[in-house]
DNA sequence: AACAGTAATGCAAACGTTTTCATTTCTGTC
DNA sequence: GACAGAAATGAAAACGTTTGCATTACTGTT
C-alpha cells in the first residue's frame, strides 16, 4: 500500500473504526451522530492531523464556505474599515474571505468575478452601484448571492447597502452655503468610473449651483496630489473662502496646502471633507466632515449577505441605507468679513 | 434528462465535439491542443456560460490555485499597504488570496491557518516571526510553501521577508541621541504577543539605555488613544525633550497632544515614528520617521512564497531584508537649551 | 420479553474534474 | 503514396467527499 501524503477521510473512518459516511456527518451534520461516536472520530481526527478537504465537499453542491469581496483598492482608508468589519462579520459566522482588487478597472472587476465563481464561492460583495452589464449578467445566470456595499440608491441592480452619496455631497455643500460662504471651491478625484464621487459631486453642486472652472480641481485619491492642486488653487489671486473636498484625504491635502501658503483654517478658509475616515477627528485642527460609517456598512452588507445565502429565496431585506452624519468639528466657519 | 443547473465540462465537450479530457487540455495545458480545436471549446465555453470548477480541479492534488493570508487586522495603515502589494502581485500570477484577520491573538491565528488549509490553499503568509508552535507544526506537517511577513530575523523557523524591527527602533533612537536630546520618552503599543513592537523598544533601549518609568507609556495602536496617553505624559513638571513613538500613528498622536498643550514641535519637542505610513510626510509638520517600505514588503514577499511554491524543492531565497531608512523631517530638532 | 418506533450507522453512487495510457490523426520523408 | 514518428485526442480510472436509502442498534411500552 503505497504511503499516502496526508490522511483523509477514510483513514479517519478506519482508525476510529465507524464509516467513512459517518466521518462526514460528524463534521456537517453533528447532531446526526452520537455523541460518544463524534468523541471516537474527533480523537482520530487528532491523532491523525486530518483537515477536511474543503474542495471535494463544495463538489457536491455542498457550500464552499468562501464568499469573495472585490474592491478597488485596499490600501486606503476609506475600503480598509470596511473590509475590516466585512470579514469579521464572516469569520465570526465561519465563513472565509477570498479579496481581490480591481484598482478601478471595471473589466478587470468582471474577470476577477469570474475566477472568484471558479472557486465557487457562497456569495460576493462588490463595491459601488455602476458595474458591467455582463457583471451583472454573470451574477444573476450563476445565482449568487450578491450585495453592493458603499454606496446607496434604491435603483440599484442588485441588493446595496451603504449611504447615499449624493446626500453626502449634498450635506457638506450645505453646511459650507449655511455658515454663509458664497465662494466655494470643489477638489474631487476622477469622476468617471467611479459613481461615489460622482454622486457626491451632483449632490454638492445641487446647492452650490455652478463652480466656476478655475475652482474645480482633481486630485486621484492621495494626499499628495490633493496639496499639490489645492496648492495651485489657492495660490490665485482670486481665492475661494471654502473647500468642499471629495473626500477627507483630499481634505487633508487642502490643509496642508493652506498651511504651506500660511492660509489659517478656519479663519480664512473652511475646508469640509467627507468621510469621516480613521484619524479625521484628532487631526488639528479637527476635520468637519461628513461621517459615513464604512464598519457599519461592511457589517450590515456581511450580515445581509449571509441572509441571502441562507435563505434560497431571498427574503432578506433588499437594501439597507446607512445613515449620515455631519461632523461639524474645527476647519469650518463662516466667512472672513472682507 | 434532468436539466442541470449550470454546464459542466461534458456539456462544453458535446457542444465542441471533442472529449472531456481534451477540454480539461486546452485549460490547464493549452500547448497540447491544436489552436482550432481550442477555438471550438472557447466557443463552446463562451455559449454555454461554462465556468470551471475550481474545488473539482484541487481534488486531484491540482493547485488550488488559493494562496492564503493571515493578518492582525486589515483596518490600519500599517498592513493595508502590505496587503494591496502582496496582492497584486498575486493577482498578476493568477493566484486568488484568501484573507483572514485575527486581531492580535495567536490562538485565533491557528485556527484560522487550518480554515485556510481546508480550502487547500497552494501558500500562505503570516506577519511577524512569532507564531505558536503548532502553528508552525501545522505548516510542516502540511508541507505548506509559507513565508513570514513584516519582521526580518536570521532566527524564524520558516522563510521571512520584512525589515529588522530592532534596527528600526535604534535607529530612531539614534537620531534622537545625535541630535543631543538626554531625556527621551517613548509611547509604544502593548508588547506583548507582538513581536515588531517588542523588537523595536528593545532596539530604541539598546541606545537609549534606560527610560524612566514615568517616561514610557503604552497606546493601543489608535491616534486617540496615543493622544491621551501623550498629553498625560506631557502635561507633567518634568518633560521629556523628545518622543519615541512606536509608529506613526501613535507619533501623530503625539503631535496632537502637543498642540493641545501648546507644545511646539519641532522647537519645544522632538517626535519620532517608525513606519513612515501613507501621509506621514505630508503632515504638517512633516513625520521624522524610519521608513519601512510596506509595499516592498508585500511584493517581495509574494513573490518569494509564488517562488517556494513553484518549485518542489525550497531553491528560493530563504530569507529577504527590506532595508530600512531614516527619514529626517521637521518634527525633530535639538533639544531646546534649557 | 416482544414490539414498534426512532436514532445511529453503513453502503454505494454521485459530484466535476484531471491524467495515464492507448489510440487515432497528422507531418514530413523517401 | 507508404511509412515512421510525432502530435492530438479519447476512454476510463481516480481524486475525497456527501447523501439517499437500507440496515442495524437502541429506547420505551405493554
Amino acid at each position: 500500500m503505497a504511503q499516502k501524503q496526508h490522511a483523509d477521510i477514510i483513514d479517519v473512518a478506519k482508525a476510529a473504526k465507524v464509516s467513512p459516511a459517518t466521518v462526514s456527518r460528524a463534521f456537517n451534520h453533528p447532531d446526526l451522530v452520537r455523541a460518544d461516536t463524534r468523541a471516537k472520530i474527533q480523537r482520530a481526527v487528532d491523532e491523525l492531523g486530518y483537515i477536511r478537504n474543503r474542495a471535494a465537499s463544495a463538489m457536491h453542491g455542498e457550500k464552499s464556505g468562501a464568499v469573495g469581496l472585490i474592491v478597488p483598492t485596499i490600501d486606503n482608508a476609506i475600503f480598509s474599515n470596511l473590509i475590516q468589519a466585512f470579514s469579521t462579520t464572516l469569520q465570526d459566522a465561519g465563513q472565509s474571505l477570498l479579496i481581490a482588487t480591481h484598482g478601478y478597472d471595471q473589466t478587470t472587476e468582471h474577470q476577477l468575478l469570474r475566477k472568484l465563481l471558479e472557486h465557487r464561492v457562497d456569495g460576493v460583495g462588490l463595491i459601488g452601484l455602476s458595474h458591467l452589464d455582463r457583471t451583472f449578467d454573470l451574477i444573476e445566470a450563476r445565482e449568487t448571492p450578491a450585495v453592493l456595499l458603499w454606496s446607496f440608491g434604491d435603483d440599484a441592480r442588485l441588493p446595496c447597502v451603504g449611504s447615499d452619496n449624493f446626500k453626502a455631497g449634498a450635506m457638506a455643500a450645505a453646511h459650507i452655503c449655511d455658515l454663509g460662504h458664497r465662494r466655494v471651491a470643489t477638489v474631487f478625484p476622477p469622476l468617471d468610473g467611479n459613481d461615489r464621487a460622482e454622486k457626491r459631486f451632483s449632490g454638492a453642486l445641487s446647492l452650490l449651483g455652478a463652480v466656476p472652472e478655475a475652482w474645480r480641481r482633481t486630485a486621484r485619491y492621495h494626499i499628495g496630489q490633493a496639496r499639490e492642486a489645492a496648492r495651485d488653487l489657492l495660490a490665485g489671486e482670486d481665492r475661494p473662502t471654502a473647500v468642499l473636498a471629495g473626500n477627507d484625504v483630499i481634505a487633508r491635502g487642502v490643509i496642508s496646502a493652506a498651511a504651506d501658503l500660511a492660509i489659517r483654517v478656519p479663519e480664512d478658509l473652511t475646508v469640509v471633507g467627507i468621510g469621516d475616515f480613521t484619524g479625521s477627528a484628532d487631526l488639528t485642527p479637527a476635520l468637519t466632515t461628513v461621517r459615513i460609517d464604512a464598519p457599519r456598512v461592511g457589517q450590515v452588507a456581511a450580515e445581509a449577505l449571509l441572509a441571502r445565502m441562507g435563505a434560497k429565496l431571498s427574503d432578506a431585506p433588499k437594501i439597507r441605507e446607512i445613515p449620515l452624519e455631519l461632523k461639524i468639528r474645527r476647519t469650518s466657519a463662516a466667512p472672513p468679513a472682507w
